[in-house]
DNA sequence: GTATTAAACTAATAAGCGTTAGTTTTGTAA
DNA sequence: TTACAAAACTAACGCTTATTAGTTTAATAC
C-alpha cells in the first residue's frame, strides 16, 4: 500500500499542494484530473480526500499563498525610507526571485486564477488591484521626486510587471545564462532603457 | 429553429471560430464546453459539427492564424532597409496593435497553446522559437551597429515581448488612457528606460 | 500483544464531456 | 410547386470527471 511521503517539516497536505502546483502549471487546472495528481504522488485519487477538501481548494491554496507573499514583501518595502528607485529595484528583484524559486506556484497563480470560484475570485482580483495601485503610487512618488521621467505611472507599472512575468519563459532555456546576469539585465533595461545615450 | 448568422464576407465556420476565441479567452480551452460555445452562438452543440471538425480544431485555427500573422509581418520588416531601432519600433507597434485589435485570438494563442495536440504543439512551439530567434538577431544587429547598448540580446527580446504581452491586462481599464499614448509610453519605456538622465 | 487511529484501498455515484447517427426543418433554384 | 441541399434538430453513445461511502491495511500508543 503506497503512502504519501512527507518529511518532518511538511504535512502530507503540503506535499499534495506542491504536486498540484507542478501538475496545474504543466497542464492547466481544468485539464488536470485528480487521478493524474494522485498518480504523480503514488496513491489512488480517493486517498487524497483524507488530506484535502476538494480540487478547487488546491487552487485556492496556491493562489492565495502567492498573493500573500507579494503583499507581505510590499508592506516591508513601504516601511523603509530609501529612494524610490531603490524601492522599485527591490520589488523587481523580489518578483524575479519569486519567479525563479517558486516557479510552479507563481505560474499557476498568474495563469489559473480565472478558475477560482466566488468569493475567492473577487477577493484574489481585488488583492491584485490593490497591489498594482500601491506600485503605481510608488512610481508616482518617483516622478514627483524627479527620480523618474514624467511618464504615465500606470503604463510603467504594467510594463514592469509584465516584463518580470516573462521570466516564466526563462525556465525553457534556464541554463544559457546566469541568474544574476539575467536580473541585472532586466533591471537595467526597465530602468535605463535599450538605446545608447 | 435558430441559425448561425454570418454576413457576406464571413463563413459560418469563421463565426464559430470567433465565438470560440471569445469563450476560450474568458474561461480557458479545457474549461469551455461545446455546449457553452453553441449556446453563445444560439444553436445546439451538435449543429456546430456541420461546420467544424472538432473542438481541438478550433484551437488550432486560432493559434496558427495568430502565429502566421506575426511571421508574415516580420518577413516584411526584414525586407526593408531601415535602422534597426525603426524596425524594432515597427515590430513593437505591430504587437501592440495585434493585441488591441485581435485581443481574444492573441490571448488564446498566448495562453492555451499548451492544450494543442501533436504534431501541432511542436509545430507551434517551433514557430515561436524561430520568431524569437529572428528578433534576437535583430537586436544583435542593433548592438553591432552601436544603436543599442551592449546588453544581452536574448534578455532584451524577452523583456520586450513580455512587456507587450502585458497589454492583455489593459482591456480591464481600457478607457482610462488613449491608445496612442499607451503605445508611445511603452515604446519610450522599453527603448529609453524609466530613469531620468 | 492489544486497542486506537490515520490513511490507504475498492467500488460506485451522478453529472458532464465531445461526438455521432438519424431525422426534420429551412432556404434556394428550377 | 417541386426537388435538392444546407443546416438545424433530438437522442444517444461511450468515456471521464470529482467526489463519497464503506472497508481494509498500516502505523502508533499503551
Amino acid at each position: 500500500m503506497a503512502r504519501i511521503v512527507s518529511s518532518k517539516n511538511t504535512t502530507k497536505k503540503e506535499v499534495i499542494i506542491k504536486k498540484a502546483a507542478i501538475l496545474f502549471r504543466k497542464k492547466g487546472f481544468a485539464a488536470s484530473s485528480m487521478r493524474e495528481l494522485a498518480e504523480s504522488i503514488g496513491v489512488e485519487a480517493s486517498s487524497l480526500y483524507n488530506h484535502i477538501g476538494s480540487k478547487i481548494e488546491l487552487l485556492q491554496s496556491i493562489c492565495f499563498k502567492v498573493a500573500n507573499d507579494f503583499t507581505i514583501h510590499l508592506n516591508e518595502i513601504e516601511n523603509t525610507t530609501s529612494p524610490v528607485v531603490s524601492k522599485l529595484e527591490n520589488i523587481i528583484r523580489f518578483h524575479i526571485n519569486m519567479m525563479l524559486n517558486n516557479y510552479d506556484e507563481v505560474f499557476v497563480a498568474n495563469h489559473e486564477w480565472k478558475q477560482l470560484e466566488e468569493p475567492f475570485l473577487s477577493n484574489f482580483l481585488n488583492q491584485r488591484k490593490i497591489y498594482e495601485s500601491r506600485l503605481i503610487e510608488l512610481v508616482n512618488q518617483g516622478i514627483l521626486k524627479k527620480e523618474f521621467k514624467d511618464i504615465h505611472p500606470q503604463v510603467a507599472v504594467l510594463t514592469i510587471l509584465s516584463a518580470v512575468r516573462g521570466l516564466e519563459f526563462w525556465h525553457r532555456h534556464k541554463k544559457n545564462i546566469k541568474i544574476k546576469e539575467l536580473e541585472s539585465n532586466i533591471l537595467d533595461h526597465l530602468l535605463n532603457g535599450l538605446i545608447k545615450k
